[in-house]
DNA sequence: GCCGTTTTCGGCCCGACTGTTTTCAGTCG
């Protein structure tokens, strides 16, 4: 069973709990177990198959491993359905809702029987919300606004999207005068693979008008509230961005608190309260007196509370304190200790560009090698080639190798792993190849046992020296196919194959918490763009964002290393 | 419900905004 459907579990328990208007503190303890074994990395089924005590995970006690391991034996767990019968299940659906919290939710249910979210826009639009304690006519109308926002399923955007809309903001408001600082924070600055919406900080003159310049930009939709300090829109995509003018002496305090994450925060908070501390976005203050302490640098509010600066990366509330208080946080890797890409596509199968346009770019970029992986022929829509046409693309390789000069194109390929886990590319030609890197590109809803046995049987070809993008996920799109990945990650530790964060913004593969996994279970990572345009190249960045959230340095990933050193790897 | 170099009971992060109210509850980040 997966760790996402347990956690689900907690979620609905806490929502229904929540709803009833139980103790906010024991609502808290399930929200907080769900988040910490969706972030676990590894499968509760199989730390519980192994006999270890679930109540050692920070955050899960006695009652809610009982529940896990109630869970994982029978499928079901009798308190959630005791939860549902007492509450309709449809209302935790509400909560979804901006401005819809537990309370609103239990009095519209009690007071109108709205139990899902068709009955609460009939009631809304025949006003018959406006009557109820606690609400009103804006009450009604927010609400509408709430289910059409909900519909339209502007969730969550993925974070290269984050970076256009970003980038170009920050451009519309860096000219403005009297701008002095402009920061994103919030998820874009942890580098969440998604954002729900864009937090931007700024310290500014007196005068300026860069709240005017921000409700004013082109892309607007919605000016959804502007103020002196704070104003948010709504741009046309869907996305909120959240602009937040500062003073000077707190802007270290906020940029900490805005970047969050949340759970990083409290966790930050109650220590400085153990030391008889407060921090809040003002500043980091003593509790006794109110008096400020510090709060003008981010670094200020770590060493309040006596750590040493956590990367925003790492800000997850996934160890990185305890971490920071044994001195032992990771010296996580930065894009420019990549020296090559490991995957890309030309036009031999569909790429948009050559062999030496791509190698090109990437001596531009300042690499020393890369490797041409096209598709082998079982991805026909993708015009993959079979061994003749293979070993011809190899000598093309060889001979673009003649014209470019302190640089080196390694002959490679991406062969498909078929169905039966077999290769789709004889052994001979892949011996040919200098780098061979594997994937699942069909048949993704296998059972997870056939799955894994496919994909280790792959892992053992001796030619195969890369699993690339492990899980098959496209965010927002496509779920991971299912895999048992500790078992994956275990074979490819036995046969010395590397595997892959695919950097390509919409994979992200392995994604965080899983790459953290499989270099703890001593796995060696490619940080690889899979590009198919030479400008894609760039795209390194987004691997490397996700290998800092997994806490990856630069010592766990290949192609950080010099060619010759890369090479007795590969071989 | 979880947790404990003060505690096995009694705490559990902090502040702003909104809309509904005449002093505050609910929601959000």
């Amino acid at each position: 069973m997966e760790n996402k459907t347990i956690a689900d579990i907690f979620t609905e328990i806490a929502d229904l709990l929540d709803i009833q208007g139980e103790n906010p503190f024991r609502v808290r303890s399930y929200r907080n177990a769900a988040r910490t074994i969706e972030d676990l990395g590894q499968s509760l089924e199989s730390l519980v198959k192994a006999g270890k005590n679930l109540e050692e995970i920070p955050g899960i006690g006695k009652s809610i491993s009982e529940k896990t391991q109630e869970i994982l034996a029978t499928g079901k767990c009798r308190s959630l359905e005791e939860l549902r019968a007492r509450v309709p299940p449809g209302l935790t659906e509400l909560l979804k809702l901006e401005g819809l919290g537990p309370k609103k939710v239990k009095v519209l249910y009690d007071e109108l029987a709205v139990d899902s979210v068709d009955r609460l826009e009939k009631a809304a639009q025949a006003g018959r919300l406006r009557n109820l304690t606690g609400m009103g006519v804006k009450t009604e109308e927010k609400i509408l606004k709430s289910i059409e926002h909900y519909r339209a399923g502007m969730g969550r955007f993925k974070l290269s999207v984050g970076f256009q809309y970003a980038e170009a903001l920050l451009r519309h408001l860096q000219g403005v005068p009297g701008v002095k600082r402009l920061d994103p924070a919030g998820s874009f600055r942890r580098r969440r693979e998604t954002i729900g919406d864009l937090d931007i900080l700024a310290i500014c003159g007196k005068g300026c008008k860069v709240m005017d310049r921000f409700t004013g930009y082109g892309d607007v939709a919605e000016v959804l509230a502007k103020g002196e300090t704070k104003s948010s829109i709504r741009l046309k995509c869907g996305l909120q961005v959240d602009l937040r003018v500062l003073e000077e002496e707190s802007y270290g305090a906020a940029l900490h608190y805005f970047t969050g994450s949340k759970a990083h925060n409290v966790a930050i908070r109650e220590r400085a309260k153990e030391k008889g501390l407060k921090i809040s976005e003002y500043g980091v203050f003593r509790a006794k007196d109110e008096k400020r302490v510090s709060g003008a640098q981010e670094e200020d509010v770590f060493k309040a509370v006596g750590l040493p600066p956590i990367p925003p990366e790492l800000r997850e509330d996934r160890g990185e304190i305890q971490a920071a208080e044994r001195g032992a946080l990771p010296r996580l890797i930065e894009l420019s200790e990549i020296r090559g890409d490991l995957q890309m596509h030309t036009t031999a199968s569909d790429g948009k560009n050559s062999i030496l346009e791509m190698a090109r770019k990437a001596k531009e970029m300042g690499y020393a090698y890369i490797a041409i992986t096209d598709h082998s022929k079982a991805v026909r829509v993708a015009g993959g080639m079979d061994e003749k046409q293979l070993a011809k693309h190899l000598k093309e390789i060889e001979k673009a190798n003649g014209q470019i000069s302190g640089f080196r194109i390694l002959k490679g390929v991406e062969v498909d792993i078929l169905p039966d886990g077999t290769l789709d590319l004889k052994d001979d030609i892949l011996r040919e190849c200098e780098v061979v890197l594997a994937s699942v590109h069909s048949r993704f809803n296998m059972e997870e046992g056939e799955m894994t046995r496919r994909v280790i049987q792959a892992i053992r070809n001796p030619n195969v020296k890369i699993l690339a993008h492990p899980t098959g996920r496209l965010i927002l799109e496509r779920e991971p196919f299912k895999i048992n990945l500790q078992e994956v990650v275990k074979a490819a530790v036995d046969h010395g194959v590397v595997l892959e964060i695919n950097a390509y913004p919409d994979r992200l593969d392995l994604k965080d918490v899983d790459a953290r996994m499989a270099r703890d279970m001593g796995a060696k990572l490619a940080i690889d763009t899979d590009a198919h345009s030479a400008l894609q190249l760039e795209l390194m960045k987004f691997g490397v964002f996700t290998a800092r959230r997994g806490w990856i340095e630069a010592k766990d990933v290949v192609n950080t290393l010099p060619l010759q050193e890369l090479l007795k790897i590969l071989k």
